[in-house]
DNA sequence: CGATAGCTTGACTCACGTCAAGCCCGGTGG
DNA sequence: CCACCGGGCTTGACGTGAGTCAAGCTATCG
């Protein structure tokens, strides 16, 4: 619900058809699969707690993480449409989450079509997030790629209030960036620690503290516009 | 029309009401801007002829394309949702668009649940090739991407009727083609030359001539599932 | 007290970018 | 009808950002 409410506002009634949907609840270890790419699911699993990853394996046995989630979003809102998924969803941290029947969100939508358009909101932020991807894959150097990555995943956080002052709470390994940012494992290390010795970022024991936010974006090219972060009638 | 039968049949009153939308058509020449980071839109944007795409330009001048579209693509769908556009989009090649006033597809998507999962659908496969893209981007060396792009674009086109047997017209410059794929065009040049060596395609004067679509699928690990092209009750 | 996962470092390689020049072709103007 | 021009394509020489390989270091865990 707080996830919706960073776009629009919800009336009494939205928020009880919310309440009202039958949620299946479950526990997960790090990197236990949520999703297979293949999978025709019936239900949509929204992360309650923790991080979830997208991500797409090739022949060679590489992996790209496509986009990352936060407590609150839904993980495969997609599939309720598009049936088939065509990539794979992992936890990226234990994790909790809930499993709504498709049936139900079916319903949820054809009855409300505010929160039916906020849902589809959510989607299209993700997308937003996936351009933004794009272009920082394409045409920055690894430095500002990931100062990029930061500023976005720190902005995110904090829009659900899951920033702790100027730092986030990430346990990634360098290896798993590396899938996130299409980079080595090496050159991921050697690119952190090029921001530490800018005095931009601290970062040990999966605690990333920002030094100076300003900075950091203007380096990265930021601009949190694309997040869509603010309240407004849709 | 045809593009949302690519996914679900219409019954003959979502056609009506299809049909019943006003349209405002416009003709564009090559690299006019059809709509302007942070312009806030009244109308989208159906492509009814030509080219689209969407451009995200760094401070330094470098250009990255998030995504082509085709004809019978909406362009800015989005922006009836999210308001604000966050990139760029212009027209690839000389173009034909018409302009849907917001309030009348607010209007479709709240009387016709099924069109508007359907519309819904259409955003949802643009991003699904996104996340295709920032696979190629992150993971593949540059020959793959260029092949992956190329069985991308033939399938897309194909699915709506626009090729020529095994030819797509595509006058795109091997700068812009750098833009799309995130490298320099020297390089471009060099990878559109390693395919031809490979006897996988033809490329000349604007038309894209595929020799052998399963070698060139196979070398690019395309897998068309992502792009959703069948009908299926959503 | 090994075993293991993750981080760090150095040496080397290579894919791709940059720079610069030449070529081809169609369009324009004298 | 030709000279000129500019855009797009091609090529070579060279530089560099990032990948690979390999080793050592550290912290955690049974």
């Amino acid at each position: 619900m707080r996830a919706l409410e960073q776009y629009d506002v919800l009336s009494d009634e939205e928020r009880d058809a919310l309440r009202a949907l039958p949620l299946r609840t479950r526990l997960l270890q790090k990197n236990e699969e949520i999703i297979r790419e293949g999978d025709r699911p019936t239900h949509s699993c929204l992360l309650v707690a923790g991080f979830a990853a997208r991500t797409q394996n090739l022949e060679d046995g590489k992996r790209q993480i496509t986009n990352l989630h936060a407590p609150g979003d839904f993980v495969d809102l997609h599939s309720l449409l598009l049936k088939r998924m065509d990539h794979n969803v992992i936890a990226f941290s234990d994790c909790e989450v809930a499993f709504i029947p498709h049936g139900a969100l079916r319903e949820l939508i054809d009855r409300h079509n505010h929160l039916s358009r906020l849902l589809w909101v959510t989607t299209l932020v993700d997308a937003a997030i996936d351009r933004a991807w794009i272009t920082c894959l394409g045409r920055r150097p690894a430095i500002d790629h990931l100062a990029h990555f930061i500023c976005e995943l720190f902005t995110r956080l904090k829009g659900r209030g899951l920033n702790d002052g100027n730092s986030i709470l990430f346990g990634a390994t360098q290896v798993e960036l590396g899938d996130i940012l299409g980079m080595s494992t090496v050159h991921v290390n050697r690119t952190i620690q090029d921001l530490r010795k800018l005095g931009l970022i601290d970062w040990e024991a999966g605690r990333v503290t920002i030094r100076d936010f300003d900075r950091l974006a203007d380096r990265a090219g930021f601009d949190p516009a694309y997040l869509n972060q603010w309240v407004e009638p849709r």
